[in-house]
DNA sequence: GTACAATCCTTTGTATACAAAATGCAATTA
DNA sequence: TAATTGCATTTTGTATACAAAGGATTGTAC
């Protein structure tokens, strides 16, 4: 079993909020993975704290989708199906273009600073090869772009629904060919926003969520073929 | 106090959700009101269940954004800012223009015909002058849309963000006047997706929701004015 | 060997008990 | 009179206890 599993005793939340945090983590990392049972008294025991903010925390994670709960029996971890996939997908793909056309209009000079350095540290980062690195370039990245649009709801709904994607994050950088498409649709989006073409960064937006819609679809595939051949 | 601050038993559920559901309500109609304190002990005693139930169900809420979680403080339930309406509307605005667009390519038959008996039922309702059958009518119709589209994800998230606004509904329908823009506006949206004219059909969808937006604000506007004069 | 049934064990659902933090109030002092 | 300190009360945060439902296992009968 993994060892960061475990609690963060420095965060100085309700252990609740500890604990959701540590499982959504699990979840999205892999670690839990889907169909697996979340039996309340052995996470407790793991995570050393009692059932209830055990249970709290699966209130939330049910919430919010990562979990699904079957009656008299409890959590599981969600399954992720090629559907649910394609449904998230095509909702950000509008919630995407949203963010960028609301960027246009938006952007501070600071954050038009901050936008071009991280461009350029994302190009930086590809060229190391390493995906840990290139994926956290990613994330702060789009970062930028999501806060410049100023709207709460909105960044709140694109960070639950890019988490549901997380699992295949890897995945999807390994997959693009020498990260070269990477970099030119990030440019292309950095570029519009700067101009302040919103067509022009909605449409280069939506081309993103494309391709990355291919990639995982093809993964999901892939697993499910393995998957497949496992059970016979 | 309201009377309609009960548990409902028929429901076959875990104490956890009859709660949540009961509290939710009781927020999205206002009957609890912006910044009223939901205290465990109180609502267990008024609900006749224990607090365990309660804070589950609390725990829900604040994913959803109905209650703020003060620490060591509490629950309360969520204020309503101008700009936390502006933000969900502007969602809204991008996901009901998405969902018009994918009901325009997945209406079955059998849905065009509901949709069409929605759009002659919320006319005759608007007739009526009831307040209460008008809103009916309005979510009759607007479920079918968005259901129309197929995909759970986008179901789920429209539905919570209609949610904020419920307690501003009634304001609204009454504002408008005479009702005739309303329908004619239903009107524009169906015979859109009838015709599979995604272009028409988003932009009436936006319009539907701008018009909304001007009548919420105007209503927010005035409540706290109101709520400054009595201060004073 | 298979099918059915009784029993046990696991696990959830709910309630309650206890600890710690925060708030409000009162008393005392400057 | 105002401010501050200390105490009491309230309320949350966490743990544990108890009941009921489901599933698994074992034993028995055919």
């Amino acid at each position: 079993m993994g060892d960061n599993f475990t609690v963060n005793m420095d965060e100085f939340l309700p252990l609740r909020d500890v604990v959701f945090n540590t499982l959504r983590r699990a979840i999205l990392t892999g670690e839990l993975k889907p169909g697996e049972r979340l039996m309340e008294i052995h996470l407790a025991n793991r995570l050393g704290v009692s059932r209830t903010p055990i249970r709290e925390a699966i209130r939330k994670l049910e919430l919010e989708g990562l979990v699904t709960m079957i009656p008299r029996r409890g959590a599981e971890v969600a399954q992720i199906t090629e559907k649910s996939l394609q449904d998230v997908l095509e909702v950000r793909r509008a919630l995407d273009a949203l963010c960028v056309e609301l960027a246009c209009d938006r952007i501070t000079s600071d954050e038009k600073e901050a936008l071009k350095n991280a461009c350029d540290e994302f190009e930086k980062a590809t060229a190391t090869g390493d995906v840990t690195t290139i994926a956290g370039a990613d994330v702060a990245l789009h970062d930028i772009i999501v806060r410049a649009t100023g709207n709460q709801r909105l960044i709140q709904l694109i960070n639950n629904l890019s988490e549901q994607m997380y699992r295949y994050r890897f995945e999807y950088i390994k997959d693009e060919k020498g990260h070269d498409n990477l970099v030119n649709e990030h440019r292309m989006i950095y570029e519009s926003i700067l101009q302040g073409d919103k067509e022009k960064a909605a449409e280069a937006a939506r081309l993103h969520i494309d391709n990355q819609e291919q990639s995982i679809i093809r993964q999901i595939r892939l697993e499910r073929e393995q998957q497949l051949r496992k059970k016979k």
